[in-house]
DNA sequence: TAATTAACTTAGCAGATTTCAA
DNA sequence: TTGAAATCTGCTAAGTTAATTA
C-alpha cells in the first residue's frame, strides 16, 4: 500500500475491545451496533481545495487504531440480530411509557413476529422489502393524534405570552391546545416495516400555492424604447421577474438575457410581441425600485404588523405543515409550492433565464390514504390526479416545466420516514466500514487485470474511495450545465505527472463537480494507477471521456455484488464518518476547555468538508468581520496588560499594609485578570475558526455525511452540552441518534 | 441493453431571525 | 434600544440510484 497514503491502514489492535455478537447479550447500552471493531490508520492527504485560497489541510493525518480483524461483511448479520434483542430490551424498559402512548393514541406497533426471517433485516435493502402488505390498516388510522414535533417548543416562543394568547385566538384553537409535546414519539424504538410500504396512512391539507400575481400600480411604468408602455397582466408578470434581479449578475449573462427574453414573449401578446423585440430597449427600473421599497417598507413596519404576518404564517403552517402519517402529526418540509419565476441555474447553466411556469390545481397529484381526509382543491379546480401509493413518501407532487423533472413536497427531516432512512445509510456505512479492507484490496488487484472495463472500474473506484468523489452519471449535454464526477471525467480534467513537486506520480484534478462547484486537488497516486491513467488517456482527445469503458450503473452493479446496498456513494458516507472520528480522537485533548474543545469539534468537521469538497463562497462581510474581532481582540489585550498592572500594584500594596481588604483586592484583581485571560483566549479562537472557515461549509457534511452518533458520543464523553454542536433544528432531525449513542458509541 | 423516468438525497445561497455590542 | 453581525431556515437546483420502458 505504499504509494498510497490516503488508506494506509495497519491494523493495530487492542484486544478487549475486540467484540462481536456476544457482547449484545449484555444489557448495556448499546442501542445500536458497538463494536469496539474497526480502526484504521490511514493518512488522508489532501490539498484539495476549489480554491487555491483554502487554508491547506493537507497532512492532517487521520489516525485510528484498529482493532480487530474483522474481515468479513457477512459477519454483520448475526450482530444485527442481536441488536434486534437489544431493542426489544429497550423497549420493556420502555414499556410503561410505551403503554400509556399506545392507549393515547389508539395506535400500536404492528405485531411482528419476533424472529425476523433475518437479523439483517432491520436494515435491509429496499429490494427484500417486498411482500405484499397485509396489515390491517385500520390499525393505523388516528383515533387521536399525539402532538409532536410542534413547532412550539417551549424555547421557541419568544414572546411566550404574547405569541400564545394571540394563538388562541387566531391559530385553529383545537390542535393548539398549547399541550407541551409531553413525548416526543421514539419512532426509532419501534418496528419498522418490512413490506416496501411507506406508511399505512396518510392525511394532510395538500399544498399551499403561490400567491397570485398582484399587479403593479398605474404609477410604477415600463419603458420601450424610452416610452412608457403598458403591458398586459402575463408579461407585466414575467417583467417584474426580471425587475426584480436587476441586481443581479445573472442579467447581465447573454444566455441568461436570451433565454428571459425568449420565454417572456411566449407571454406576450401579440401587438406587445410586435412592439417589443429588442430586450436592451426594455427598461425595468421603475419596477425594480418599486419591488425595492417595498421590501424596506417591509422591513420598516411596526411591530404589530410584523406580529401580525408571523401570526398568519403560523397559522398556515399549522394548517399545512403537519400531515397525519401512520398517527403521528408530523411535519412537511415544503408545503409550499414554488412560485413562479426565472430559472436560476448554478454555473453554466443552458437555461438559466427560462420562465419557471406558474403551478396550477390541474398540475399537481395528490398522494394520501384513500381512507383519509382528500385534500380540497381551491373552490372551482380540480387536482390533476388523487392517488394512493403507499409505496412512495411523497404527499404532492408536480412537473417542473425546465427540466421536465418532477418536484415534490416530503416531510421534514425530523419525521421516521426521513428519520430511519438516514440512520439506515449509517448503518450501511458501517457495514462498509467492515469490509472495506477487503474492498480496497480488490480494487487494488484488478489494477493489474487484463480486461480494460475491469481497470477502469479498479481505478475509478479507487478515486471514489481515497477522494471522496461523487460517483458521476452522464448527463444529457446542452440540457444543464457541464459537471462531471467520477465516472464521467473526462481527459481534459486531469493532468498527470511522473514526477511534481518532489512527489512522484501526481495527478492534478481541476473539474467542475456538482453545483459547479471547482474541485482543484493535486494528488500522489501509486505507481499503477499513474500507469493505468497514462494507458486510459492515451490516443484521446481532451473532450474523451477518462472511463470510456464505465458509467455509474456498472460500477454500482459491480459494488451490489461485494456488499448489499453498497453504492458509490456510501464510500462518501463512510470516508467522511470515520474520518470524523479519527479526526475527533486525534484534535481532542482532555485537558483543554470547552472552547478549545469546540474547536478542535469544528477542525474535525472541517478536514471532512475539505475531504468533500464542501465550499461556500466567503461571506460578503468577511473581511470587515475579521477586522472587527481583530480590533476586539487587541482592546481585549490592552484590557489584560491593564488587569496585569492592576494586579501587580495591588499586591505591592497588599505587602506593604497587610491588611485583609489588601488581600481581598490582590484576589479580586487576580480574578479579573483570568476572566479577561478566558476572554481574550475566546476572542483567538474564534477568530481561527472563522479564519479556517473562510470559505468551507461545514453543514452539508454535518447534516448528510457524518453520523450523528459519532458527535454525540464525542459531547457525552467530553460533557460537552449538545447543544453547542447541534442548533435546533439538528437536534430535530438527529433526535434518534441523541437519544441512542452513548459516549463510547463507535463509528 | 440502453434510455428514460421516478424517487429521493445532497447542495449552496439568500433572506429571515436571532444575537451581540455599543 | 438599535444596528450590525452571526446564525438559522427555507428554497430549490443538482445530484444518485433503482425501477421501468423501449
Amino acid at each position: 500500500m505504499s504509494g498510497d497514503n490516503a488508506h494506509n491502514h495497519s491494523q493495530l489492535d487492542s484486544g478487549s475491545r475486540y467484540n462481536d455478537s456476544h457482547k449484545h447479550k449484555e444489557k448495556n447500552k448499546d442501542k445500536e451496533h458497538k463494536h469496539k471493531d474497526h480502526k484504521k490508520d490511514k493518512e488522508r492527504e489532501k490539498s484539495k481545495h476549489g480554491n487555491s485560497e483554502h487554508k491547506d489541510f493537507s497532512d492532517k493525518k487521520h489516525r485510528d487504531k484498529d482493532k480487530l480483524k474483522h474481515k468479513d461483511g457477512s459477519s454483520d448479520k448475526p450482530r444485527d440480530k442481536d441488536k434486534y434483542k437489544d431493542k426489544e430490551k429497550r423497549k420493556d424498559e420502555k414499556k410503561s411509557l410505551e403503554g400509556k402512548i399506545k392507549k393515547e393514541n389508539g395506535f400500536a406497533s404492528p405485531p411482528r413476529i419476533k424472529s425476523e426471517p433475518d437479523g439483517e433485516d432491520f436494515y435491509h435493502s429496499p429490494k427484500s422489502l417486498k411482500r405484499e402488505r397485509d396489515d390491517d390498516e385500520s390499525d393505523y388510522k388516528p383515533k387521536k393524534i399525539k402532538v409532536e414535533n410542534d413547532r412550539e417548543d417551549k424555547k421557541d416562543i419568544k414572546p411566550k405570552k404574547k405569541t400564545k394568547n394571540k394563538k388562541g385566538e387566531v391559530a385553529d384553537g383545537k390542535k393548539k391546545a398549547k399541550k407541551e409535546p409531553e413525548e416526543k414519539w421514539k419512532w426509532w424504538e419501534e418496528e419498522r416495516s418490512t413490506d416496501g410500504s411507506k406508511w399505512k396512512f396518510l392525511e394532510h391539507k395538500g399544498p399551499v400555492f403561490a400567491a397570485p400575481y398582484d399587479p403593479l400600480p398605474s404609477n410604477v411604468k415600463f419603458y420601450y424604447d424610452g416610452k412608457p408602455m403598458k403591458l398586459s397582466t402575463d408579461a407585466e408578470e414575467t417583467a417584474t421577474f426580471f425587475s426584480k434581479m436587476l441586481e443581479h449578475d445573472y442579467t447581465t449573462k447573454d444566455i441568461f438575457r436570451k433565454n428571459f427574453f425568449k420565454d417572456w414573449r411566449k407571454e406576450m401578446t401579440s401587438e406587445e410581441k410586435a412592439k417589443i423585440t429588442d430586450l436592451n430597449k426594455c427598461n425595468f427600473t421603475e419596477m425594480y425600485e418599486y419591488f425595492k421599497a417595498q421590501s424596506e417598507a417591509r422591513k420598516q413596519m411596526s411591530k404589530a404588523e410584523k406580529l401580525k404576518i408571523k401570526e398568519e404564517n403560523e397559522r398556515i403552517l399549522q394548517e399545512y405543515g403537519f400531515c397525519i402519517m401512520d398517527n403521528h402529526r408530523e411535519r412537511i418540509a415544503n408545503f409550499r409550492i414554488e412560485p413562479p419565476g426565472l430559472f436560476r441555474g448554478r454555473g453554466d447553466h443552458p437555461k438559466m433565464g427560462m420562465l419557471k411556469r406558474r403551478i396550477r390545481t390541474q398540475d399537481v397529484i395528490i398522494n394520501c390514504s384513500k381512507d383519509s381526509k382528500h385534500p380540497k382543491p381551491p373552490p372551482g379546480t380540480k387536482w390533476k390526479e388523487v392517488r394512493h401509493d403507499n409505496k412512495v413518501t411523497w404527499l404532492v407532487s408536480w412537473t417542473e416545466n425546465i427540466q421536465g423533472s418532477i418536484k415534490y413536497i416530503m416531510l421534514n427531516p425530523s419525521s421516521r420516514i426521513k428519520g430511519e432512512k438516514d440512520w439506515q445509510k449509517y448503518e450501511t456505512a458501517r457495514r462498509l466500514k467492515k469490509i472495506v479492507d477487503r474492498i480496497r484490496a480488490q480494487y487494488r488487484e484488478d489494477w493489474k487485470s487484463k480486461e480494460m472495463r475491469i481497470r477502469q472500474r479498479a481505478v475509478a473506484l479507487y478515486f471514489i474511495d481515497k477522494l471522496a468523489l461523487r460517483a458521476g452519471n452522464e448527463k444529457e449535454e446542452g440540457e444543464t450545465a457541464d459537471t462531471v464526477g467520477c465516472c464521467s471525467l473526462r481527459v481534459e480534467h486531469m493532468n498527470i505527472y511522473p514526477e511534481k513537486d518532489g512527489q512522484e506520480y501526481v495527478v492534478e484534478f481541476d473539474f467542475l463537480g456538482k453545483d459547479s462547484i471547482r474541485y482543484y486537488n493535486k494528488v500522489p497516486v501509486e505507481k499503477r494507477v499513474f500507469k493505468n491513467l497514462q494507458l486510459f488517456m492515451e490516443n484521446k482527445q481532451p473532450e474523451d471521456d477518462l472511463f470510456d469503458r464505465l458509467n455509474t450503473s456498472i460500477l454500482n452493479k459491480h459494488l451490489q455484488e461485494l456488499m448489499d446496498g453498497l453504492t458509490a456513494k456510501v464510500f462518501r458516507t463512510y470516508n467522511a464518518s470515520i474520518t470524523l472520528q479519527q479526526q475527533l480522537n486525534e484534535l481532542t485533548s482532555p485537558d483543554e476547555n470547552l472552547v478549545a474543545k469546540i474547536l478542535s469539534y469544528n477542525r474535525a468537521n472541517r478536514a471532512v468538508a475539505i475531504l468533500c469538497n464542501h465550499q461556500r463562497a466567503p461571506p460578503k462581510t468577511f473581511e470587515k468581520s475579521m477586522q472587527n474581532l481583530q480590533t476586539k481582540i487587541d482592546a481585549k489585550k490592552d484590557q489584560l496588560s491593564d488587569a496585569k498592572r492592576e494586579l501587580k500594584s495591588s499586591k505591592a500594596d497588599a505587602k506593604v499594609r497587610r491588611d485583609e481588604k489588601a488581600k481581598k483586592t490582590v484576589e479580586v484583581k487576580k480574578k479579573a485578570v483570568q476572566r479577561i485571560e478566558e476572554q481574550l483566549m475566546k476572542l483567538e479562537v474564534q477568530a481561527t475558526d472563522r479564519e479556517e472557515n473562510k470559505q468551507i461549509a461545514l453543514g452539508t457534511s454535518k447534516l448528510n455525511y457524518l453520523d450523528p452518533r459519532i458527535s454525540v458520543a464525542w459531547c457525552k464523553k467530553w460533557s460537552i452540552p449538545i447543544e453547542k454542536i447541534y442548533n435546533k433544528t439538528q437536534r430535530e432531525k438527529f433526535a434518534w441518534a441523541i437519544d441512542m449513542a452513548e459516549d463510547d458509541y463507535e463509528f
